[in-house]
DNA sequence: GGCATTCAGTGACAAAGTCACCCAAGCCCA
DNA sequence: TGGGCTTGGGTGACTTTGTCACTGAATGCC
């Protein structure tokens, strides 16, 4: 048997007709995958909805030439909506997508989504509502890369990784992944950064000094 | 009454069971938009799907600063699914809609959108399948803008947007604006290619003069 | 023909990305 | 415990792209 009841953990779904949380909590299949495993993309295409219990999914897309860039992330109570237009289209998929944690999900068959969608207004409402903000995850990105500046872009994600703590455990070369950049571009936008003191570093760890000037980089 | 058959244009939709082709033929609204009308965007949220029978649609982002890209186009026998998620969604959509040409398309309530989407699988599929389109859409963009060259994107464009006569009406700020750069960026660019010989241009004007050095500087 | 508007060209500079290195920290393991 | 290896980070020189502040040329409109 599947999860029991998993669908209450989801915001969208806990208020779906009785019914409908009966397919999903019967029809889904719990699965576990573990961190670092490439979960979609070039040649591996997924045939089912996946929704994610705990941890995190990132999706990033590669250039040929090595380069990477995150696209968005998946957590814990979302769903990966995207997949499902791309393999109900049997076109390739250019992304792909990376356990970041060991990741606890519930996958719903092609055929069960398809019920579902034709079945319950509510769940398209939910399937369209996860479509909706991955699409504006898209235009940010595109809007940040074409536009934004680097410096601003790093602070910001800096702040966004930074748990309470304010601790981040990540290489600059993982950093620059982040805003699709190069090493080097990373490393020396941090160095200015330490030379302010508004951070500090070590090896594969940065540590936030001042929030502040960090927040105050986007608007100024 | 609304155009008569009007799904027998749309490659998706006239394989579509006869009775879901009724509904579309006879609860959609048949309308004429002239050049350069905003059609959704920013504080213009659209209630509809729409239909393109003739013309083209451009869709753009704009940043403050008053830079521009181009997303993608919606030509004729397309439908405009992206606004379908972020209208649902009711999330601010932060992309543009534009008429480039007299647009003359079809557009489906919102309540009869929902019912077909229920009632037709073959009707999901066309629409999933739209929606796989333009997210491909997007990735390519932001491939591009984050890891490619603007030599090697100013040159496709030209290809593409130069018809049989290897010609192109469009200033340098309108080419810009295609590749998400600053004016100065292509009006240098496009010196260095007529320097070269591969095209001529004149005000508001391009000529392709030879196509074959500009398709190879992609692979190069 | 004069004038305004739009379009394109230019040089100096700043920001970002690339290349080819270097060195240091941590790791493994004899 | 010290030597090599791997990984992470630093650096300078250079190229590419974007920005700014202009200029002048082309076109359309009285």
């Amino acid at each position: 048997m599947s999860t029991d009841r998993w669908t209450q953990r989801f915001k969208g779904l806990s208020r779906l007709p009785e019914d409908v949380q009966e397919i999903l909590n019967t029809r889904a299949v719990h699965t576990r995958v573990p961190q670092g495993t490439v979960i979609f993309g070039p040649g591996k295409e997924p045939d089912h909805l996946l929704f994610l219990l705990t941890g995190v999914v990132r999706v990033q897309q590669s250039s040929e030439n090595g380069r990477e860039i995150v696209l968005y992330r998946v957590e814990a109570g979302q769903s990966c909506v995207m997949t499902t237009a791309c393999l109900l289209a049997h076109e390739v998929y250019s992304a792909e997508g990376v356990a970041e944690t060991d990741v606890e999900a519930v996958t719903l068959p092609r055929a069960v989504f398809d019920e579902l969608i034709s079945r319950s207004s509510a769940f398209r409402d939910f399937v369209f509502m996860a479509y909706s903000r991955r699409i504006t995850d898209l235009f940010r990105v595109i809007d940040d890369i074409a536009f934004g500046r680097i410096d601003v872009r790093l602070a910001e994600r800096l702040l966004i990784l930074s748990g309470v703590e304010g601790e981040i455990q990540a290489t600059h070369q993982q950093l620059a992944t982040e805003l699709g950049t190069a090493r080097e571009v990373v490393s020396r936008q941090l160095q200015e950064f330490q030379r302010r003191g508004w951070i500090e570093q070590s090896r594969g760890r940065i540590g936030i000094v001042d929030r502040k000037p960090l927040e105050t980089l986007r608007t100024a």
